[in-house]
RNA sequence: GCCGUCCUAGCUCAGUUGGUGGAGCACUCGGCUGUUAACCGAGCGGUCGCCGGUUCGAGUCCGGCGGACGGCGCCA
C-alpha cells in the first residue's frame, strides 16, 4: 500500500533505525541554517525529527537547495540515523542526499497567531502538531463508537440528510432548495431510527447534523457530528447504562492508542484513566437542584432547564461525567414520555462532562402514546400532518424503545481539553464562518 | 434575540495631551560547522476596518456602518 523503503519518524524516535542508512520523506517544519550546516526539523504524519545537512556530505547544489528551502517545502532525504542528545527527541537524520520536491512559498503562519487568522488559514493550520493530535484522537473516538455498537449487536443504519420535517424546535433548520420544493438538512437521525428499530431492533449511526442555532459560544457548531443509537425494548435505565459504557469504552480506546497525542495536548492522562475506570453516577434533576441549593447556594426554580453556569457548578461536585435524569416534562420535546410515577417529569437524561464541557449526551425513552404526542405538537404550534408517517410507527406493533445522541465534537473537546469546540472538527461551520 | 471585547506592516502588538506611524517575528542580503521559537548586522514592508463629523491638523476625539471573537439564552 505504501512504499516501505521510506521510514517513518515515529519509528526513528523509537530507535528502530539507529545507525542505518534510510530514506525519509515529508515536509520542513522548522529550518535554521549556519554557514555550512542546516538544521531542519522535518515532519511526517507520525512526528517530527531533526535532520542535519552539512556541506561536503552531499552534492553542493543539494546543500544550497537545503539552505534556501522554506518552511513547509516537501522533500525526500537520504542519510544515516544517529543517536545524538543534542537533537530534540534524541535522534537525528544525518543527510547525504536532499531532494526538494517543491520549494514552498512563504508560509503565512508564523509564531504569533490569532484564532481568527488560524481559522482563515485552516487548510494550512491542520498541519499543526496540535490539530494533528486532535484529529488522530477524533479518528480513534469515531472508530471506537463503531466498534462499541457493532460488538454489542447494533446495526449501522443510515438516514437521509435531506429531511422534510423537523424534530425539535422549528427555527433551527437549514433550508435547502429541492427541485421545485424545499427541504431541510438533518437535525437528527432519530425519527428515521425509530422507524428502523421495528426491523433491526438495535441500530446506531455516526453522521453530520445541522443546527441553525444563533449560538456564538466555544461549545457550538452549526454542522457537527452526532453519534446516535436507538433500540427497541429499552427503558431509561438501560439507556443510561449503555451511554456510560460507551463513553468509558471510547476513553479506554483513546488511552490505549493516543498516549503521545494526549501528551502533545497537555491532557492529564492519569485523570482520564481514573475516569475510564470508575462508575459514573446517575442523579435526578431534583437531586441536581438540591446540590445546587445546598452546596452552591444557587436557587433554580423547578421547571427551568439547567443553564450552562448551573451545569458547571453542579460538576464541581463530581470528577467523572454524570447522568442527570427526569427533567421537567414541560421543557422537553414532544416525543419524550412522562414518568408514570412522576408525571411532571420525563423519562429522559443528559450526560454532563466535567470541567465545564457540558452536555455530551442527550436521550430518552420515546412516547408510545399517539394522542399525547399530537397534543404536545399542537401546543408547540406544529403541523401534525408532517408527522403522519412517524405516527404510523405507533399504529403498527408499537413497542417501548429509546435512544440517545452523543456530540462527537463535545466529547473530543473534553478528551483533548480544547478551549474551543472548533478545533475538534477539521473545517468548522459556525454562525459566521463557512469557509474554507 | 440580548450583552461585552477587539479591528494599526504578511503575522503578533505598542502608539503618551490631537502635531511627519514604531517594535518583534516572517521574508531578502551578508556573517557563522551543533542549532534547539538559533544568533549578529543591514534591508524590504502601511488605504491605521469603512463612511462622515469636530479641528489649522485625527491612528488618537465624536457619530454611523461593517467584520471578527467571546458570554447569555437554546442545544450535542
Amino acid at each position: 500500500m505504501t512504499d516501505e523503503s521510506y521510514v517513518k519518524i515515529k519509528d526513528v524516535l523509537n530507535g528502530y533505525h539507529k545507525d542505518k542508512e534510510v530514506k525519509m520523506r515529508g515536509w520542513i517544519h522548522r529550518t535554521r541554517s549556519g554557514g555550512k550546516i542546516v538544521f531542519m526539523v522535518i515532519r511526517d504524519a507520525t512526528g517530527t525529527l531533526q535532520a542535519t545537512v552539512k556541506k561536503g556530505n552531499l552534492p553542493d547544489e543539494e546543500f544550497e537547495d537545503a539552505k534556501k528551502a522554506l518552511v513547509e517545502s516537501s522533500l525526500i532525504l537520504k542519510g544515516t540515523i544517529a543517536e545524538d542528545n543534542r537533537a530534540p527527541g534524541g535522534y537525528e537524520l544525518r543527510v547525504d542526499h536532499c531532494n526538494i520536491l517543491q520549494f514552498a512559498e512563504v508560509f503565512p503562519i508564523v509564531e504569533d497567531q490569532s484564532p481568527e487568522f488560524l481559522m482563515d488559514k485552516r487548510h494550512l493550520w491542520i498541519r499543526s502538531q496540535k490539530l494533528n493530535a486532535v484529529f488522530k484522537i477524533r479518528s480513534t473516538v469515531v472508530g471506537a463508537i463503531h466498534s462499541f455498537f457493532r460488538t454489542n449487536g447494533f446495526y449501522e443504519f443510515d438516514a437521509p440528510v435531506l429531511q422534510p420535517n423537523q424534530c425539535e424546535g422549528g427555527s433551527t433548520l437549514f433550508e435547502v432548495k429541492y427541485y421545485e420544493n424545499k427541504t431541510y438538512l438533518s437535525q437528527t437521525w432519530q425519527l428515521y431510527a425509530e422507524a428502523a428499530i421495528f426491523s433491526l431492533e438495535k441500530i446506531y449511526n455516526v453522521g453530520p447534523t445541522f443546527r441553525a442555532e444563533k449560538s456564538k459560544t466555544s461549545r457550538h457548531l452549526s454542522e457537527f457530528w452526532m453519534a446516535e443509537m436507538e433500540a427497541a425494548w429499552l427503558n431509561l435505565h438501560d439507556l443510561t447504562e449503555i451511554a456510560k459504557d460507551e463513553v468509558k469504552y471510547i476513553l479506554k480506546e483513546v488511552l490505549k492508542h493516543n498516549q503521545n497525542e494526549l501528551e502533545t495536548l497537555n491532557q492529564d492522562i492519569e485523570k482520564l484513566t481514573h475516569i475510564a475506570n470508575n462508575s459514573f453516577p446517575t442523579i435526578s434533576y431534583d437531586e441536581a437542584l438540591s446540590i445546587l441549593k445546598d452546596k452552591e447556594n444557587m436557587n433554580v426554580e423547578w421547571g427551568k432547564d439547567l443553564r450552562t453556569i448551573e451545569e458547571a457548578k453542579l460538576m464541581n461536585h463530581f470528577d467523572t461525567p454524570i447522568i442527570v435524569t427526569h427533567y421537567p416534562l414541560e421543557i422537553m420535546a414532544f416525543y419524550k414520555p412522562a414518568d408514570p410515577d412522576r408525571p411532571d417529569t420525563a423519562l429522559c437524561f443528559d450526560m454532563l462532562a466535567p470541567d465545564g464541557y457540558g452536555e455530551i449526551v442527550g436521550g430518552s425513552e420515546r412516547s408510545t402514546d399517539l394522542e399525547y404526542m399530537k397534543n404536545r405538537l399542537r401546543e408547540q404550534g406544529e403541523n401534525i400532518e408532517n408527522y403522519d408517517w412517524y405516527f404510523d410507527l405507533r399504529r403498527f406493533g408499537s413497542v417501548p424503545h429509546g435512544g440517545y445522541g452523543l456530540g462527537v465534537e463535545r466529547l473530543v473537546s473534553w478528551i483533548c481539553k480544547l478551549e474551543n469546540i472548533k478545533d475538534a472538527i477539521p473545517f468548522p461551520r459556525t454562525l459566521t464562518r463557512f469557509s474554507p
